[in-house]
RNA sequence: GCCCGGGUGGCGAAACUGGCAGACGCAAAGGACUUAAAAUCCUUUUCGCCGCAAGGCGAGUGCGGGUUCAAGUCCCGCCCCGGGCACCA
């Protein structure tokens, strides 16, 4: 997966390529059938940018585009196919994606409604929450997305949440820790309770969700979220509702981290559902309406938030939790709260039970009582797909002022992307204006009707590209089933890490929404993730925003793309992120120079004149290099010591070339070059011509390693006294 | 604050299982070839000290301790850099 080129590809591209490359490279010599799919996504914002400033029309730069790249992959010897026609520009993909809509649709799992969402003022639409970035658009990073609410789509990713988490455990083999943690808390699960508390004197509950409810008994008053739909109810005072409203305006302009903590009284109390005691209800900006119920109880005691907001406010501080070895504490004294599990006190029939214990049973009994439930929450939300671009999947959708929102027909589909559209950028799609688009006659009673003039998330492409390219021909299903389940789950996905939370959350929901559809049997598209770093350019991540990225182009014309290919990955091992100098590069052309005239002039075989020393020792040699890199293909990908220790071969070449007998020049010449092919193919194909061979060289075996001519006759000992270095001893 | 990475020469880095620290490459210096340059080939190159020399001695992997015959690698406690998450109840 190719992270969003825009025309040009960067060092990082060619990084990511190469690796990929190699590997295939190397599996087809093993013997391998290998299926290689590069995916992109490149022509949703770059395309409607140009056209806004260049006047082109969108979709004739998007060709240009498709065109160039595919120059500048040829170039680098890319022997594996790419699927650049399968993106969001082709009707013959995305209208599956329309269809997986509509089917989506039919369980409600596409469903539309009003919410706050994230727009970004410079792509002039909403984002997904997992595209804003430290609250900017995560194309645009310095730019602070704004809350506007919205009618938008949705995919309900919510529904897989349990299971996006637990299918973790078959991926905790083959993916990154790291990728692991970040999907890990960006589901965030919560295992807890939620319990009602009748409010008093109005025929109303507050339901708060907690995962601590044997602390409830130090609860000493409730907090509502400001957008809490109570407070209107609860709260009548102008100046008290100005109050709040101000409130809201402060969250979302200001960085939610340092935001200082502030509230106010309702007026109201709730009783509290154990001991029938009053506490008050009160209103404050740090409880957030998107998570839980909107609503808490604060026990000052046992958490750091409530502890400073009720300190600041004289809300009592009731201590009910006690170490297990030690007493509890005095609430009118406490320097910080106690967050530790510990022994229940002061909490009627439950006190003197471990935290733990009194978790379990006074959830049951409010279960039993009718005022509570078990609950788990988590933190991830529903995927907003709604944008405002031209460019992106039509949502099939009608809307009729009688049927309401009508789905498009299977059989009517696709929805086409009008042509000749202008571009505005000024934030409503630009669908709108076309009139011969939006007017429909409605599905459902033939009457006059719209069509929804949004498209889709271009993240809704990538999240399923790797299937249709199985079968990418396909016009009566998104893809074969039986085509899939011969190649799915992919062995090995190779991709950056800032697509952890994005397009590598949004295609395992697809895969287990398709599962559950009975499209596909596995539950997880991807067995091995591996994420290369990034390159860095001064201290800083390439980027177009930055202006430092480097292009391929000059080194390409300067030295070959075998060079560029292959200094990318000897710089650094692949998974380690590179500050990129070009400086190296120039050691690389010097190696395939001489490696290059070392084949050619040892080219030509001839007759044995029986083995000698230099032989043996250059077998050596060649079998040592074979295990090495081998070895580095099988488990680390460490290429950097795989180029490196060719190089090393190649130096002892030169030193034993002129007693190399003719018959063994040849063998390891040809050995040289199949290692060579999955680094540096022009080169080794070139080569391979040369040694009198035809066809292409990653077709061929892969060197074989014989560990009896590996094995050395004499091996050097270093001899330690008190762990300094005393004497080598040479033992046969 | 919590969770991941990482810290080794002038630079990119290597050392895979605790066993010769710095492979390989860049840059630098010297030599060969050449009228000359480029290219190529061959040397040197962690730091400090001693020696005319072959060579020798000492220090050294962010810092401080520890385990071990032996630590870049393992353990304990810190510092710094990068990334992710963070009023998530």
């Amino acid at each position: 997966m190719l992270p969003y080129p825009s025309g040009k590809l960067h060092m990082g591209h060619v990084r990511n390529y190469a690796i990929g490359d190699a590997l295939a490279r190397y599996m087809w010599m093993r013997g391998y059938n290998v299926l290689h799919p590069m995916g992109w996504d490149a022509f949703g914002l770059p395309a409607e940018n140009a056209a806004l400033k260049e006047g082109r029309d969108p979709r004739e730069w998007t060709l240009g585009n498709i065109a160039s790249m595919r120059t500048q992959m040829q170039r680098l010897g890319l022997a594996i196919d790419w699927n650049c026609e399968i993106a969001s520009c082709d009707p013959g993909y995305y209208r599956w994606n329309q269809w997986f809509f509509l089917k989506m649709f039919e369980r409600g799992l596409a469903y539309r409604k009003e919410a706050l969402l994230n727009w970004c003022p410079e792509c002039g639409t909403v984002l997904a929450n997992e595209q804003v970035v430290n609250g900017c658009c995560w194309r645009h990073e310095t730019t602070p997305v704004e809350q506007r609410a919205m009618q938008q789509w949705f995919l309900k990713t919510t529904a897989y949440a349990g299971e996006l988490l637990d299918a973790m455990q078959q991926l905790e083999e083959g993916w990154p820790e790291r990728v692991l943690a970040m999907q890990r808390n960006w589901i965030g699960r919560s295992e807890g309770a939620e319990v009602d508390f009748a409010v008093d004197g109005l025929p109303r509950k507050v339901r708060i969700f907690t995962t601590r409810i044997d602390t409830i008994y130090g609860a000493t008053c409730l907090i509502l979220a400001p957008e809490h739909p109570l407070v209107d109810e609860l709260v009548t005072d102008e100046a008290a509702r100005m109050q709040i409203k101000e409130m809201i305006d402060a969250t979302a302009r200001l960085d939610p981290g340092n935001l200082e903590k502030v509230g106010l009284f309702t007026g109201s109390y709730a009783i509290h559902p154990f001991n029938r005691s009053l506490v008050p209800i009160w209103v404050a900006n740090f409880v957030l309406m998107g998570y839980g119920t909107g609503a808490i109880m604060a026990v000052p005691a046992h958490d750091a938030r409530d502890f400073e907001f009720c300190r600041a406010y004289g809300i009592p501080v009731v201590p009910v939790i006690r170490p297990v070895d030690g007493p509890l504490a005095d609430g009118g004294s406490m320097a910080e709260p106690f967050l530790d599990y510990g022994i229940v006190e002061n909490s009627g029939d439950w006190s003197g039970l471990s935290s733990a214990e009194a978790r379990q049973k006074m959830t049951a009994f409010a279960g039993q009582s009718g005022f509570g439930t078990e609950s788990i929450t988590y933190r991830i939300k529903d995927w907003g797909i709604s944008r405002q671009r031209y460019w992106g999947t039509p949502i099939p959708i009608v809307y009729c002022p009688h049927c309401g929102a009508v789905p498009v027909p299977e059989n009517d589909l696709p929805v086409l992307l009008p042509l000749n559209v202008k571009i505005t950028g000024k934030g409503r799609s630009p669908l709108e204006s076309v009139e011969s688009f939006m007017h429909v006659p409605c599905p459902k009673c033939g009457g006059p009707a719209r069509r929804e003039s949004d498209t889709m998330d271009t993240f809704v492409d990538s999240s399923w590209y790797f299937y249709r390219y199985c079968d990418p021909r396909n016009d009566t299903a998104p893809f074969d089933s039986r085509t899939i389940a011969r190649w799915f789950p992919i062995d090995q996905y190779i991709g950056g890490v800032e697509h952890a939370i994005l397009h590598l959350i949004y295609s395992r929901f697809w895969t287990k929404m398709m599962r559950d559809s009975g499209l596909v049997s596995n539950t997880e598209p991807i067995k091995r993730l591996f994420t290369q770093g990034m390159i860095i350019k001064e201290g800083a991540k390439m980027s177009k925003s930055l202006g430092n990225v480097v292009s391929p182009d000059d080194m390409i014309a300067q030295f070959g793309a075998d060079s560029a290919r292959m200094y990318s990955l000897f710089a650094a091992p692949p998974d380690r992120d590179l500050d990129w100098q070009e400086d190296g590069v120039s050691g690389i052309n010097r190696f395939l120079g001489r490696l290059y005239r070392f084949v050619t002039r040892n080219a030509e075989g001839g007759a044995s004149s029986g083995g000698n020393d230099a032989d043996r020792q250059a077998m050596r040699r060649l079998h040592q290099t074979i295990h090495k890199i081998t070895n580095d293909f099988d488990s680390r990908w460490h290429f950097n010591t795989s180029i490196a220790s060719l190089m090393e071969l190649l130096n002892e070449l030169y030193q034993l070339e002129p007693s190399l007998s003719r018959v063994r020049r040849k063998e390891i010449c040809e050995k040289l070059t199949l290692m060579l092919a999955p680094f540096a193919p022009y080169t080794a194909q070139d080569l391979w011509d040369t040694l009198g061979h035809s066809g292409p060289v990653f077709r061929e075996t892969w060197p074989s390693y014989d560990a009896a001519l590996a094995k050395e006759d004499l091996v050097e000992i270093p001899v330690q006294v008190n762990g300094k270095l005393r004497a080598h001893l040479r033992v046969a």
